[in-house]
DNA sequence: TGTTTTTGTGCAATCGATTACACAATTATA
DNA sequence: TATAATTGTGTAATCGATTGCACAAAAACA
């Protein structure tokens, strides 16, 4: 039934080895003209396929290369991962995806999982709860490239291709202080990670060069929801001094804020401004369209699945690398 | 550097065959507590991994499955891989993902070189240009087991797992009905498509069956874009008699036909009550948010890789199963 | 004590390719 | 014409596991 054909039935039939089938399918110079189109001939018509396993086991090189993310269908996520699968597949690499679901745990299984697969390089962003990297030094140590994406471990020799987080919160302040804005309150997120902590310390020092003082009680630390947006918004209007702008380090926030603003009689831009992060493909559609900064995620895949090739093969020559791409903010209604 | 151990390096240090210590990490019966203990503990000290392409070779199992899409980052596709993923990683399976770009060649070349990375099964959702289906019938021919998701070929013995597209155009229009709406425009997709005819068809018979005739002015035919969605809203307003209700079948139709509406004076759902397909995030947060059929890829996704699940193995003994995936209206504000 | 079972390992083939080396036949060179 | 170089294929090892068969040692049984 799976007509499995090998070179081994090629040779039978044509009463040679397997040696020569393989040298003639492979175009090696010392097999004979006539020999070779004989088996090239005789393979189409047998229907044969190379068993790409045999291979991957004899080269050592599976042709798959694994990228953990924490969920899949977030939409910065699988645009990345698009960008990833698009610079690889040309390259007859196959991708791997696989989910961390956030969890330490399930991210050190799922990268010993990979490695046991053969996985020529592993590309991943990091769960928020990972702390300890030992699951990603193995990775090191077994001589596979690694390559971090957006989340990132410091791991010596490890190349990753980040956004520049600073900068991003660093203009989303700078604009909003432009508009004149003279209270902006910052919605920002887990401060442990990298990225929020960076985004967090570019409004501040935005703050700082344009003469303001960062004032402790317009900074909310929330999570990525629209119902914590609305929360930490609600609370914001309660103040004794309400700011006139809002500076979300993610999307939902904005959106969260927008919808309550709305709803209790606020207009947007005029009474307040905002601004989000990360330019989710909602955001164009809201009413008022909102601000964002756009991180390229396909382009951050790209060059992530660039960086994997330049390392792959050169087991030691390569050294590491940090691309970090810039920010773009995307002015919409929402603050203009 | 690749500190790669092998069974056959346990073996030496423990001057044992390979052929013992692959019996005593497998828990074989014949070997004595002793020596299992022995392996055991020294592969754990010699940090030893199974090499998973030998395995695979040997026992022509690779524990990968590929899944193809036309772009995964579509929400609702990343979202049904998310499906699979979660479905499949439980059980050893790794999950390989790769786009059409709704392109029958390239269709056709992925196809080919999952097969040839021996893969033991392919879900996919055909690309919107796929005519041919001879590289479908390969896999079948290969005994791979296949599985459609979404938009399916009809080919023996092929299960498939899809949405009530028909039951979905029913229902959306008849909701409209029931709100009073007399003359409700329809903003169709390629009707080559199974989707789109099938929803079209649904808004016919729901129509019919309130004793409302169809009228063709209604019944355009649009990409799934806001642009479109804009275009094709301008032209029904400009009828003599314009619509009272839109039944889009994509979300970016309903988005644009809002849009527009939007900035013309018109109130909705007041004016013209619009109704989506596919819950697509965005529609919940838009003003006003949009009603959509909602077509669980997360469950869809979960269901093929059953399928999968249940076919793999099974050289012969599983037959043709279809799952029709019941609608689910999510009523808000632009239609009620 | 002598035979039969059971236990614990080893030998060697296998999965489907690639490739270093060997060697006969042919051709080129001296 | 003898020798060297080239050409075309075959032999066998290898990648890292698994597994049927063989067989010695130990245990069980008569």
């Amino acid at each position: 039934m799976t007509n499995k054909t090998t070179i081994y039935d090629i040779a039978n039939r044509l009463n040679l080895t397997a040696a020569t089938v393989s040298r003639a399918l492979n175009n090696n110079p010392r097999i004979s003209k006539a020999t070779k189109k004989l088996v090239l001939e005789t393979a189409r018509e047998m229907n044969y396929e190379p068993n790409k396993l045999a291979l991957a086991l004899k080269k050592g090189r599976s042709n798959n290369v694994g990228v953990v993310v924490p969920y899949i269908n977030h939409s910065f996520f699988s645009t990345i991962i698009r960008g990833i699968e698009e610079e690889l597949h040309p390259k007859g690499y196959h991708v791997i995806i696989s989910q961390s679901h956030e969890e330490e745990d399930r991210e050190g299984q799922t990268i010993k999982s990979l490695l046991n697969a053969q996985v020529e390089g592993i590309l991943i962003s990091v769960s928020r709860s990972t702390k300890n990297t030992e699951h990603l030094n193995e990775v090191v140590q077994k001589g596979i490239p690694l390559v971090f994406f957006d989340r990132k471990k410091d791991i010596n020799g490890v190349s990753s291709v980040i956004f520049d987080d600073y900068q991003g919160g660093y203009q989303a302040t700078k604009h909003l202080i432009e508009l004149g804005c003279s209270r902006i309150a910052h919605f920002s997120g887990d401060r442990s990670l990298e990225i929020y902590q960076d985004r967090y310390q570019g409004y501040v020092s935005a703050l700082k060069d344009h003469g303001k003082e960062p004032v402790q009680d317009l900074v909310l630390e929330i999570r990525s929801t629209a119902e914590d947006g609305i929360q930490a918004i609600k609370s914001q209007m309660a103040l004794k001094n309400p700011p006139d702008a809002i500076f979300s380090s993610t999307d939902y926030g904005a959106l969260g804020a927008i919808t309550w603003l709305k709803n209790n009689g606020f207009n947007i831009p005029s009474d307040i401004r905002v601004v989000g992060f990360s330019n989710e493909p909602f955001t164009e559609f809201m009413d008022p369209p909102i601000s964002s900064m756009d991180q390229s995620p396909l382009e951050m895949g790209r060059k992530a699945a660039q960086m994997f090739l330049e390392q792959v093969g050169k087991k030691s020559a390569w050294k590491e690398k940090r691309i970090v791409l810039p920010p773009n903010l995307i002015v919409r209604k929402s603050s203009s």
